[in-house]
RNA sequence: GACCCCAUCGUCUAGCGGUUAGGACACUGGCCUUUCACGCCGGCAACACGGGUUCGAUCCCCGUUGGGGUCGCCA
């Protein structure tokens, strides 16, 4: 392995669904390392013991490996610069920790959870950007030695300038600037011993190697406290590149609540890997003759990082049905298509699951179709009159739903037992009768008032597609108002506690 | 609010000092067709604004506006 191998790295932190975003990133760095005969990296970011979960890990690699994007290194792969898991990696942390605190680039923290809620609070009223105010940043190192010793809790620090003017340079946006007294003395080691993100990135991109940091642009204000990170530790920074980041019809931040951001809703959906692969290609990069359909190896072949244009590119569902039904219709005979297909929905176990719901409901073989079409469609549609509940109009009616949404996003298991526990607690608490509660989702779901069991078809259907009905039938029902949403939420959560 | 980033049709984008500002999605008119879809032909539609620089600015510089992001013991 010589020196200027092209090393790139995705690193996702294993908190949640598979997200596009995250696809996203992963194919740049993908074609980026393989353009270059380069080695793509899969590194798992799981320094939040609180959020970070197993089957959050499971399901985006599962993701990954769907859409074609194989790495060369990676928690399950292996390769020597592991352990590719952050959790892992703990004692190399603390060595860089504590290296820092002995050069004095880096200090123990005592302050308490209030007092900095406090601060951020009072900064923030009188708009002066960074939070922390420092305090313990002069404590002798003698005595925050004893007092660590002693068994007061407490975080590590970097020291940050207090003044002049932070430089870097990004591969896309050439110099930016910021200055130092806009950073405060960011935590890079938490209470419980885990690195924040800052440290972790740093230690790893450098043992790993990594030439070419290639992510989304909500990064480019914490790179900063990057840089000075690689200069405490005598180390020369990777090339960083901030990719425009993905965005909802309104132009924001892709998110989940405006539009369907896992990966396997997608892929419930019907969309090849391919063309989501291409689609996102496109998201700020093209050929250079006019083509959009491209495949993975004519994107690598031609790829150039200095290429990708900044503006935010919305994602736009139609477009990418339209590159999805090009695929379709170009690049399968009806052999090939009717495997895809097998693959995707008519399979023993899949399609066994479905029979299971409606075999007992059944006269004959024909009528399978008209019994499982809810399992085999995208948006289906729902008669608005039927969506309402017993006795309610439809701003009640869009708030029970939306209520049962929120519950449903909470629920790790999304199995029919889960669901119906869910649902007995929900009847309980809203005080409507279960049959009452239910008859609205059957119309969501499945379009009708008389279908296969409700629980069941919801956990065959998967949490995505399930969620993205129910939000559409919120949608038919004309939608809450923001100033509505917001007072509900809160009555929600005092209702059900937190979400 | 402070700071950072960004700015071509509604959307994805081409353009890199001189173009009738090109393509694609969506929308739309027509052709093809037993219907629909596909396909083909056409239409609608954009350089945010104001200053410079220049013989000449979509393009370079500055400002304004607009959009986005960040301001966590989350990543």
């Amino acid at each position: 392995m010589t020196d200027n191998t092209i090393r790139t790295r995705l690193a996702p932190s294993p908190t949640g669904d598979p997200h596009v975003g995250t696809a996203y990133q992963a194919l740049f760095n993908y074609v980026w390392a393989k353009k270059n005969n380069g080695i793509f990296i899969l590194r798992i970011e799981d320094t939040d013991r609180e959020r970070s979960s197993q089957e959050s890990e499971k399901a985006i690699i599962d993701s990954l490996k769907w859409l074609g994007l194989e790495w060369d290194e990676g928690p399950d792969t292996g390769g020597s610069y592991g352990p590719y898991r952050q959790s892992e990696r703990l004692e190399i942390y603390h060595e860089y920790i504590n290296k820092l605190i002995a050069e004095g680039h880096a200090y123990p923290c005592f302050c308490s959870r209030k007092h900095l809620a406090e601060v951020r609070m009072e900064r923030q009223k009188s708009g002066s950007g960074s939070g922390y105010d420092r305090r313990c940043r002069d404590i002798p190192p003698k005595e925050a030695a004893k007092r660590v010793d002693a068994g007061e809790e407490f975080t590590v620090r970097m020291k940050v300038p207090l003044e002049g003017t932070c430089v870097f340079e990004d591969l896309l946006r050439g110099k930016i600037e910021k200055d130092w007294a806009s950073i405060d003395d960011q935590v890079i080691m938490k209470a419980d011993g885990f690195p924040t993100y800052h440290l972790a990135v740093v230690v790893d991109d450098h043992l790993m190697k990594i030439s070419h940091i290639i992510r989304g642009e909500e990064w480019i204000n914490s790179v900063p406290k990057h840089v000075l990170l690689y200069q405490f530790f005598g180390w020369e920074p990777p090339v960083f590149c901030h990719l425009p980041l993905l965005r909802n019809k309104d132009k924001s931040k892709l998110s989940k609540r405006k539009n369907p951001v896992s990966i396997n809703w997608y892929r419930k959906m019907g969309i090849l890997s391919e063309a989501l692969l291409n689609f996102a290609g496109m998201m700020g990069w093209h050929l250079s003759d006019d083509r959009e359909k491209f495949s993975l190896q004519e994107m690598i072949e031609n790829f150039r990082l200095e290429d990708i244009s900044l503006g935010g590119p919305v994602f736009d569902l139609d477009k990418l049905l339209w590159l999805n039904g090009r695929y379709i219709r170009e690049d399968f005979t009806t052999d090939e298509l009717l495997d895809r297909l097998v693959e995707w929905g008519l399979n023993r176990e899949h399609f066994g699951a479905i029979l299971e719901t409606c075999k007992g409901r059944m006269t004959c073989l024909s009528d399978w179709g008209e019994l499982t079409d809810q399992f085999f469609s995208g948006r289906i549609p729902v008669p608005k009159d039927e969506l309402l509940l017993k006795d309610m109009d439809e701003a009640q009616t869009i708030e029970v739903i939306q209520i049962i949404l929120w519950e449903l996003e909470k629920l790790d298991s999304f199995s029919k037992d889960s669901i119906y526990l869910l649902f007995k607690d929900l009847s309980e608490k809203l005080n409507i009768k279960l049959k009452y509660l239910t008859q609205p989702l059957y119309i969501a779901i499945s379009g009708k008032a008389v279908s296969t069991p409700l629980f069941d078809t919801m956990e065959i259907l998967g949490k995505d597609i399930t969620r993205a009905r129910i939000r559409y039938a919120i949608e038919e029902l004309g939608d809450l108002s923001k100033k509505k949403l917001k007072l509900l939420e809160k009555r929600y959560n005092s209702l059900f506690g937190e979400s």
